[in-house]
DNA sequence: ATAAGATGTGCCC
DNA sequence: TGGGCACCCTCTTA
């Protein structure tokens, strides 16, 4: 049956897994077949059987090792006759798999109807016309702080300054200054905490005795701009002078060291609350410390706050209402609660999740909206603190879901925006813009589901998780792998527009303490994503009424 | 240029 | 309830 293109078998292989494009599906088909030959010879088979133990005798193992490995199979549901991954620039899923994006069977990413350009889809919440009494307690005593119309949204979407190779491993936080307008904190992997001015490029810090492992999360003090809380995966929580890089060692929540991998107690989530005078921290193993800034002690025992043994991701007090505190974890839950009534189990709301929940977080201004991003690819937004949190006001299906290897994606609030709406999130899966994989930084219009911006630029290849919106400038700092860049909205003036791209700095640190300002590396195809980019601008709203 | 490896989570038993 | 293993669009370094 497939005698005859036996003999030149291993030619063909090698040649078709390499550059499967070019190989007809017929060559395919037949390589297949002589691969399974191959695998599974010592069968009953007849011809084939006599092909496979010549193989076996020829070259023993090692032939028939090498065929297998250049088996055409799909590397994600290892079955025949079709395969998975990039071609080009673009990736082609595993079509026995639900969809990446949504995670629904019977389509592919490519054919999912979330992925309808610029309109991620949205899911309405089957509960959504059940109006409680608190409901209506909150409309009467909320929803006069919110605005009705919104905003003219103004998206930084032009990659203005870039800080490659600044930090030695890939960025988990960043923060901006609280009142220096143009001073980003940036955490990384490593422990190492960086201060950098990005108006003088040349002004950066870098503090690498903080923290030994990855930092968390970073929280000014309220009352003094130059000190910073940190935690970190190494179980501390320090309090950092920015001026002299002199810190506080304020818990350790491994006070016997180091007893293996099983008992290492990380800190992950993190806040202050000025008005308790309280800084909250919270495990790897469910449990929440409570810290008294004045006293410089831990209060009381730690507090089981999520399934025992699973990580509390993150910790997020009201804006507004000083005594509510919302966790995530990976128990697939958020928690509100009142910390004046803090126990395990009296939580005053569960939002339960799909899967893990990345972050959690009250909106900026009334403190009255919740949005969590989980790993089941949804972004979730309860409207009214005060109504019904039993499910969600609206599911946005995003792509976010990658978990290893990468830091968390969080959607975080525009903390400008009044409406409380606009959110920014980087977005796991590529897409193809002129030939180049691209992972752009997603603006959402949360109220609605509607992608308002995809900001991309054609020299950042790498994913985007970590992104944070300026309290008051049209900036966004975004955190990509090693790299470090700042987003500014594009120019209306064509002509500042090319001004301004004559000023373009890409600056690059030499592990030495020294920035450089480099040529700016020009990829081939360059100028025709600018072409591409400019294209898109065209569809990116400036405003929604 | 290619490959390994650092990793977190889910799901299996 | 816990250990073992598999794992879809990474990124860096050897």
């Amino acid at each position: 049956m497939a005698a005859a293109p036996r003999p030149r078998r291993r030619p063909t292989v090698i040649v078709g897994s390499v550059d499967s494009s070019s190989s007809s599906d017929d060559e395919e088909e037949l390589e297949d077949e002589e691969v399974e030959d191959a695998s599974e010879n010592g069968d009953e088979d007849k011809g084939k059987g006599q092909s496979g133990a010549s193989l076996e005798k020829v070259s023993g193992k090692k032939l028939s090792s090498i065929t297998i490995s250049l088996k055409k199979v799909c590397k994600v549901c290892k079955e025949n006759g079709h395969q998975a991954g990039f071609q080009g620039a673009t990736y082609i899923d595993c079509p026995k798999k639900p969809c990446f994006l949504c995670k629904m069977p019977g389509h592919t990413t490519m054919s999912c109807p979330h992925r309808v350009a610029l309109e991620h889809g949205v899911v309405p919440a089957p509960r959504r016309n059940k109006q409680t009494q608190l409901d209506y307690v909150f409309d009467r005593q909320l929803i006069s702080q919110i605005q009705k119309i919104k905003p003219t949204f103004i998206i930084p979407d032009k990659l203005d300054r870039v800080v490659v190779k600044f930090h030695s491993r890939r960025i988990t936080s960043l923060e901006f200054h609280p009142t220096r307008s143009s001073v980003l904190l940036s955490g990384d992997k490593k422990g190492q905490i960086g201060v950098w001015d990005y108006n003088k490029p040349n002004e950066k810090t870098i503090y690498g005795s903080i923290h030994s492992c990855i930092v968390n999360n970073m929280k000014f003090d309220g009352r003094n701009d130059f000190m910073l809380y940190t935690s970190s995966s190494d179980g501390t929580m320090s309090y950092t002078d920015l001026e002299t890089g002199i810190g506080v060692l304020l818990m350790d929540v491994n006070p016997n060291g180091w007893n293996g991998p099983a008992s290492w107690r990380m800190l992950y989530g993190m806040d202050t609350n000025l008005d308790k005078g309280l800084v909250l921290v919270a495990d790897n193993f469910g449990y929440l410390y409570l810290f008294d800034i004045r006293e410089r002690v831990k209060i009381g025992e730690p507090i089981l706050i999520h399934r025992k043994g699973s990580k509390v991701v993150g910790l997020h007090f009201n804006p507004v209402h000083p005594d509510l505190l919302l966790s995530s974890g990976n128990d697939h839950f958020a928690h509100m609660w009142d910390i004046r009534r803090l126990e395990s189990g009296s939580s005053l709301a569960s939002l339960a999740h799909g899967r893990v929940v990345n972050s959690a977080y009250f909106s900026p201004h009334t403190g009255s909206k919740i949005m969590t991003t989980s790993q089941d690819n949804r972004i979730r937004v309860w409207d009214s603190v005060f109504g019904n949190l039993i499910s969600p006001s609206r599911e946005i299906v995003h792509s976010h879901d990658f978990n290893r290897h990468l830091t968390p994606f969080r959607a975080e609030w525009d903390p400008k925006d009044p409406s409380e709406s606009l959110a920014v999130i980087g977005r796991y899966i590529s897409e193809n813009y002129n030939g180049v994989a691209l992972h752009p930084i997603d603006f959402i219009d949360t109220s609605t589901g509607h992608l308002v911006a995809e900001v991309i630029d054609p020299d950042l290849t790498t994913i985007s998780p970590v992104n944070k919106l300026h309290p008051r400038d049209d900036i966004l700092a975004t955190g990509s792998s090693r790299s470090l860049c700042i987003w500014r909205p594009g120019l209306e003036d064509e002509e500042k527009e090319t001004e301004r791209k004559k000023e373009f700095i890409f600056w690059s640190a030499d592990g030495l303490g020294n920035l450089h300002k480099n040529a700016y590396n020009l990829r081939k195809n360059k100028s025709d994503l600018h072409g591409n980019y400019r294209d898109r601008d065209r569809l990116r709203p400036k405003r929604t009424e």
